[in-house]
DNA sequence: GGCAAAACTTGCATAATGCAAGTGAAAAAG
DNA sequence: CTTTTTCACTTGCATTATGCAAGTTTTGCC
């Protein structure tokens, strides 16, 4: 039997909204999904696989779905095949610029001690 | 063997300042800790767990271990014994504010569809 | 049609999370 | 001062999510 998948099992923790929003964006990879949207404009899935941080490919496949299911993400040309076919975001994803912006402002500014490395930009 | 924790083992998946902040934040409990330090101002341990999310004790210790490691959180009675020690934001904690209100007003905004219940407020 | 490459799946190992019970120390009660 | 309670965690184990490497299946192109 196969094993449980984030997009198969969405389920509220409670009625909080600020709960609600990490129920869905609360974890490691869907806000850099969102991330290289904001930046690029269109992403196939061959290059959000590329991207820096190696996300696993099962993961990717999933976050694109639920995030797609939200309404968050969309392809580009929706009816038409998945070859070729970029996502990008819809007003909602566009919406979450703001908390990127204010987490890469926050990191810059309160993690560099712990992670000389970090760069300035996105 | 006992498991490998969050707190003991932080990783830098890239220098990316968004990827950086995800590192530490991007979960679905520690922003929460924030969240109930925001609200009320200081939190004892049990306090945090009595809330409406129910966090499991075990991930409860953890991050609050690992919040403080990272000086996001401290002791209100930094020398003292835990008991009746609450936890309060530093500057860097206090900082995530703007974080939480976007994710808040985010979520009322786009995520309201899929989770009916979700109230307006904290 | 044949081929290469893109977009996923699948199977399995590892790590994180959830749950229930236990432990230790300090505050409170007597 | 001794006992009891309560708070702040640990611990052990089941469950779930993630990571990794290898498939598989289209599909655009020649």
């Amino acid at each position: 039997m196969g094993t449980q998948s984030r997009s198969q099992s969405l389920d509220w923790r409670s009625v909080c909204s600020i709960t609600t929003g990490l129920d869905v964006i609360g974890d490691k990879w869907s806000l850099l999904i969102v991330r290289d949207l904001i930046a690029h404009g269109t992403r196939t899935y061959s290059e959000f696989r590329d991207a820096a941080e190696h996300v696993s490919t099962n993961i990717l496949a999933d976050r694109l779905r639920l995030l797609s299911s939200l309404g968050i993400i969309e392809r580009t040309n929706p009816g038409a095949a998945a070859r070729n076919n970029a996502y990008r975001l819809t007003e909602s994803g566009a919406a979450l610029r703001p908390v990127l912006e204010d987490i890469g402002k926050w990191s810059q500014k309160y993690l560099r001690p712990f992670h000389a490395a970090m760069v300035d930009s996105v």
